[in-house]
RNA sequence: CGGGGCAUAGUGAAACGGCUAUCACGAGUCUUUUGGGAAGAUUUAUUCUGAGUUCGAAUCUCAGUGCCCCGACCA
């Protein structure tokens, strides 16, 4: 994509109605523009980078047999009233409609997996959205991380005993940890025991070392697993350690198992009349992005790990008129396009050197490409890594190694 | 939902109750520039909304709305 043809602009100084780095590098940058307090608009950078965090948990969710579909947001209050929920105040309702936005799905999908679960070899099932949710927070706060609307990936799966569920719940940790992985917090993203409700004694969640966080977690250094705030006790039920390092964190998924919480006021039963076993498991895909963009950026902006940035290329020509230089710029462009690197070209003429070299900084791919009269003499291009201090001049013959290498 | 703060151009700021509301950045046009946010010329506003006080309100008062922060809440 030329730059030039983008139309969202950076700004050199963050909006004032934004405290939260996640937000206002994310606003500076052009990513994403705030309509009202936690409503977000994805511009197309950070589109791009919600599709990629989309097609990372959607592969891995396929990996353990997870099958996608699409619920509706608008939601009949008759579905809530049989779990008793149509009264949370977190529920959006539309004014003189029986109807409220959906904020979790397990009232919907219940009664639909009902009609098609009929018998114990019908199960387990998997099945996940990737869809909008809505709720009205009392309080929403800190950019991406806390928003009354938002996307998230939610997945039900159904069981027919106890064992069956707890086999599929550590297939989809794994899963969790794989995606993490995938977009650079996997070192600070912990496993955390949490209030588990009824069925189980703990429930788990994904919690994310930051400053930013609104949780408190307690991690055990002797094996690894943390602790939320809410039900610390004096020892790890991991290993029996006494000793936690307090962290503030951002819960970014979880996983709980419902057991038949659901399935009975739905009467969801297999053939042999046992209510079915379900679980849940969710990752907040939009809060992730403000969670990458809170806990991997510096001073200079954003820095995206390859496999969410919105491209993994951003070549800079420094033309500065010369129309050589530009047309050997628009040259490496379509080498890189045409051998499938992802590239955002800074062609833009009526700009500096060092706007452009800002703006890249706080858009933050992987890479970044210059070419200019100077390199050009020596047959070569400057490649930077966005987290390098020092460049390094490449032959242009040897780019699309160089490229691949490097991110 | 309790407490605190803020509201002026696309963004950030300035303006004692008194001159045509000022400056920087951005954006538009022109000229000159150019390896880390260039220079000059020129253009760019319903001062959040409503009411009030006053000869006169961006400025004072009241009400509302929005946003940020702290707390409560967070299947």
């Amino acid at each position: 994509m030329k730059q030039s043809q983008l139309f969202t602009k950076t700004l050199k100084d963050a909006p004032k109605d934004e405290k939260s780095a996640n937000a206002q590098l994310l606003i500076r940058a052009g990513f994403v523009d705030k309509l009202a307090s936690g409503v977000y608009d994805y511009l197309p950078l950070g589109l791009r980078v919600k599709k990629k965090i989309e097609e990372i948990v959607r592969e891995e969710m396929n990996n353990i047999g997870g099958q996608e579909i699409l619920m509706p947001s608008l939601t009949p209050k008759e579905n809530w009233e049989k779990t008793g929920r149509w009264t949370v105040e977190e529920m959006y309702k539309i004014k003189d409609e029986e109807m409220g936005l959906g904020w979790t799905h397990e009232e919907i999908i219940t009664p639909m997996i009902m009609r098609h679960i009929l018998s114990p070899k019908d199960l387990p099932k998997y099945v996940y959205q990737i869809q909008t949710k809505f709720r009205n927070e009392p309080r929403a706060k800190s950019g991406l991380l806390r928003c009354r609307e938002f996307a998230m990936k939610d997945l039900y799966s159904f069981h027919s005993d106890e064992k069956q569920l707890d086999d599929y719940y550590e297939k989809v940790k794994q899963a969790y940890f794989n995606i993490f992985e995938k977009c650079g917090i996997r070192n600070e993203t912990f496993l955390t025991l949490a209030s588990g409700g009824t069925f189980s004694e703990y429930s788990h969640e994904f919690q994310t070392i930051t400053p930013a966080g609104e949780d408190t977690i307690y991690i055990c250094p002797g094996c690894g697993i943390a602790i939320n705030k809410e039900v610390k006790k004096e020892k790890c039920p991991g290993c029996g350690g006494i000793k936690f390092r307090e962290e503030k964190a951002i819960e970014v998924g979880n996983i709980f198992k419902l057991g038949s919480r659901y399935s009975e006021p739905f009467g969801l039963k297999n053939e042999n009349g046992d209510f079915v076993i379900m679980g849940c498991y969710g990752i907040g895909i939009t809060r992730l992005i403000g969670t990458i963009a809170e806990v991997l950026s510096d001073t200079k902006g954003l820095v995206w790990p390859a496999p969410v940035a919105p491209f993994a290329v951003h070549l800079i020509e420094l033309s500065m008129g010369d129309v050589e230089v530009k047309e050997k710029a628009e040259e490496i462009y379509r080498i890189l396009q045409n051998a499938n690197f992802e590239v955002i070209y800074d062609d833009r003429d009526d700009k500096t050197a060092g706007e452009k070299f800002n703006d890249c900084d706080l858009m933050g791919m992987p890479l970044r490409v210059v070419v200019s009269k100077k390199t050009l003499e020596k047959d070569s291009v400057e490649i930077k890594k966005r987290q390098a201090d020092l460049s390094q001049l490449i032959k242009i013959a040897d780019i699309l190694s160089n490229v691949q290498k490097s991110i």
